[in-house]
DNA sequence: CTGGGGACGGGGCCC
DNA sequence: TGGGCCCCGTCCCCA
């Protein structure tokens, strides 16, 4: 049974990564997305295919985090959950998942996920990266956002990985710099949080980090028992599309599957002897991947795989090399022990050359991971690794994804972990973790850093105010040394840059957490000017004393502190501001009322009030504010809580039921995803939220609907551009169609989405059926 | 729910 | 280079 969930996890997440990522990113997973379609159906409508920038402009709901008294000193990770959620906990009061504890709509926002920032070139050589997720900008690899410390990290470290995209209900997509997780459907109470990566999220890290090209990824990778086999994808596709079907994949045995391993291994043996035809592959129980795997390592695949391919050795001709401490796999699962190899290749040899796991594949080691970690169960003690018989050279040696849970309280015993197995790039062996038995795994927070893994206690961690950066050690020579050519910053063949050791702080205290190992400084030149990017947000400043103190923030460090509260600031000026808390000045005065404040700011707030000038419009109503934050407020009201009309193919939901028919017949029907129907999308939103849509009665006539429509146009594209014209334009016709379209008597089955109709007894003579068959709505020109 | 004030953070620019 | 000043934006609290 444990093997059987193993096995399960695994073929989910394989699933789940064929739906959401491009096909084009993985040239074998292009038949398994089309055998998978099916599930990809069932995901949340058109949410499917937005983009991370439809979730930021679309969701209705932030859920910020909890702010927890910090003299507490409770792990932020445990003590930043919202109201809304709550933990689970295994028997061990281990975290186990998160859940909701009442009803929350779709679209809505929680995080941002909060976590050690690192750059390419300063992660910690003891960094864990199991919670690591990357930040992108301009295609380019950012910076990371570890989430391992506890204390540093927030409630969404805990946010299980979805194993289904029928049941993931989060989406995690990278807004700026930052990654959030958006509801991608409404979550009842008492519902597990699964995320997933959004198709671009996924996309991104498919991209970035499989850079291997089609004929090179013809390579399966299937999880037994947390041991990984290399299979060719040919053989796993017959496998999956006869044995099982395209809508059984998360579900069929591990039984079949390891009837199938032997076949296969039938199979691999049958053509090495005769066609020398499959690959020289590696079982690994990845867990142990050393944490301080060099960035380049992991990701520079496809070279190494260009390098490894001519290679026509025999597995035996690699056998005389000394392995480490090579450990047999033990038979199990029924597969035919005559398989395993008697000759393991040198994990020495091969390890130093290839990646360590596939960022962006099945369970990646940043971010989420596949295996699902509900299942401790199905862990079991392994050794650190395995190898696969002796493969030929048709297909690359891998080492294959960890398997390791994100989780600390589902940790797997320590007991497999053996660092000393792997080298380092100096070929020194990573340090050994330590003993197995040091280390408890049912802590609710991970355990004091031991052996290296990376952990903030209280007591390490700097306090509030205190300087983080710069760091006063030079950039270590290794890490220069390393430094690839693709890491220049931003690629800028003008770039260069400056050590932080060149700029000193004299009242810096040393520190030795991670993260803080060297902040270069990018220099561009733009226009001619010097600009200073900062190598975490890419932001550049013209100055570098506005970079140095614009590097604060990431840092965290504040060390101006107030005397009479001991509150601290990035910036003199700020606590200057401050102050004046204390004392009560209020050295601006409205000219008008002489009313006095503390800042400009507020002064400038406070002056629209005689100017009349509200610039924060709401765009679904038009209502008006002084103040962004009132708007943002405001937003909240349009709910989809209280929009009772659902459209089945989008998820969108609607206050009016003639807004959903004109919302089918002019969006959803044409491709959703195209920006004109973006856009249209978002017109008929508006309108369906209008002060016009509202005095009609839902029984309105199709000629009383379109006069209010024409009315609302008339008042809100009011000095409006000609782009807004046109969807106007293009709305109106939509709502012709929608209201003289044909009226077919719905029965029940044919209109699910009226299931939330608050008036059943309605007779609505719609034509969702006629809808269906209208595959656009006629634009102008047609 | 809306509106108003208070406080704070980030960044640009000048000296 | 660093400090000072200023502006803009955001968030929180409360009536």
């Amino acid at each position: 049974m444990q093997c059987e969930d193993t096995c399960i996890i695994k073929i989910a997440s394989i699933s789940m990564l064929t739906q959401q990522c491009s096909a084009s990113c993985f040239g074998f997973m292009l038949v398994l997305k089309g055998a998978t379609s099916m599930k990809l159906d069932s995901t949340p409508g058109a949410m499917s295919g937005w983009r991370e920038l439809d979730f930021a402009l679309n969701c209705t709901y932030i859920v910020p985090d909890q702010v927890s008294d910090p003299s507490f000193n409770l792990p932020k990770a445990m003590t930043s959950i919202p109201r809304n959620l709550t933990f689970e906990y295994s028997t061990d009061n281990e975290v186990t998942g998160v859940f909701s504890k009442e009803y929350i709509p779709q679209g809505t926002r929680f995080g941002p996920l909060q976590g050690d920032i690192y750059t390419k070139d300063n992660v910690p050589k003891q960094a864990n990266r199991k919670y690591f997720w990357r930040i992108y900008s301009g295609g380019q690899l950012q910076n990371f956002v570890d989430g391992y410390d506890v204390h540093r990290s927030n409630w969404m470290r805990y946010v299980n990985p979805a194993r289904s995209a029928a049941e993931q209900n989060l989406v995690a997509c990278q807004n700026g710099r930052d990654i959030y997780f958006y509801t991608i459907r409404p979550v009842e109470p008492n519902q597990e949080l699964l995320v997933w990566y959004s198709q671009e999220f996924a996309q991104r890290l498919c991209s970035q980090q499989v850079d291997i090209k089609q004929s090179e990824c013809n390579i399966f990778f299937l999880d037994l028992n947390q041991d990984y086999y290399a299979l060719p994808v040919d053989l796993m596709l017959s496998f999956i599309n006869n044995r099982v079907g395209p809508d059984a994949i998360s579900s069929y045995c591990l039984r079949n599957m390891s009837k199938y391993l032997c076949e296969i291994m039938e199979n691999s043996l049958t053509h090495r002897q005769n066609k020398s035809q499959y690959s020289k592959g590696l079982w690994v129980d990845d867990r142990d991947t050393p944490p301080d795997t060099p960035d380049d390592q992991i990701m520079d695949f496809s070279k190494k795989v260009e390098k490894e391919e001519p290679s026509d050795r025999e597995p035996e001709d690699q056998g005389n090399i000394p392995s480490p401490q090579p450990h047999h796999r033990e038979p199990s699962l029924g597969l035919n022990h005559q398989y395993l190899p008697d000759h393991h290749p040198s994990i020495q040899s091969s390890h130093r050359s290839l990646p360590l796991h596939l960022h962006g594949l099945y369970g990646h080691r940043e971010g989420l991971v596949s295996s699902y970690p509900l299942y401790p169960q199905s862990r079991s003690l392994q050794p650190p690794f395995q190898l696969l018989p002796p493969f030929s050279s048709h297909y690359p040696r891998l080492l294959l994804p960890s398997y390791s849970p994100p989780f600390p309280g589902m940790l797997p015993s320590r007991g497999s972990l053996r660092y000393g197995s792997y080298l380092g790039t100096d070929g020194v062996p990573y340090p050994p973790i330590g003993q197995p038995n040091l280390l408890p795994v049912s802590l609710p927070y991970p355990p004091s850093s031991q052996g290296g893994l990376k952990e903030l206690t209280p007591n390490v961690s700097p306090p509030r105010g205190a300087p983080l950066t710069p760091e006063l050690s030079p950039v270590p020579k290794a890490s220069a040394q390393h430094q690839s050519p693709e890491h220049s910053p931003s690629g800028c063949e003008e770039a260069m840059n400056l050590s932080l050791a060149t700029m000193t702080k004299t009242n810096t205290a040393p520190r030795n957490g991670p993260g803080h190992k060297s902040l270069p400084y990018p220099l561009k030149k733009q226009n001619g000017k010097i600009k200073y990017e900062c190598n975490i947000c890419s932001k550049t400043f013209g100055q570098l004393s506005n970079l140095k103190v614009h590097l604060r923030v990431h840092s965290g460090e504040r060390p101006f502190q107030c005397n009479l509260c001991k509150k601290s600031f990035t910036q003199l000026a700020h606590l200057q501001k401050h102050h004046l808390v204390h004392t009560g000045e209020k050295p601006h005065e409205c000219q008008v009322c002489h009313k006095r404040f503390s800042s400009t700011s507020n002064l400038k707030t406070h002056l629209r009030l005689h100017s009349g000038e509200k610039p924060y419009q709401c765009k679904l109503c038009n209502t008006k504010f002084t103040q962004y934050i009132h708007l943002k407020l405001h937003r909240r009201l349009h709910s989809s809580r209280d929009r009772p009309y659902r459209c089945q193919l989008c998820a969108q939901t609607f206050f009016h039921r003639f807004s959903l028919r004109i919302h089918q017949c002019s969006c959803c029907l044409a491709n959703s995803n195209a920006p004109i129907n973006m856009h249209m999308k978002e017109m008929v939103e508006r309108f369906d939220a209008s002060q016009e849509a509202d005095t009609l009665t839902e029984t309105a006539s199709a000629l009383q609907v379109e006069e209010s429509v024409e009315r609302w146009l008339a008042r809100t594209l009011e000095g409006e551009g000609k782009e807004d014209q046109k969807e106007a334009t293009i709305l109106l016709k939509a709502l012709t169609a929608a209201i003289n379209a044909p009226t077919i008597q719905m029965t029940q089955s044919a209109l699910p989405s009226l299931h939330h109709s608050p008036s059943p007894s309605y007779q609505e003579r719609a034509s969702v059926v006629h809808l269906h068959k209208r595959p656009t709505v006629k634009t102008e020109g047609q």
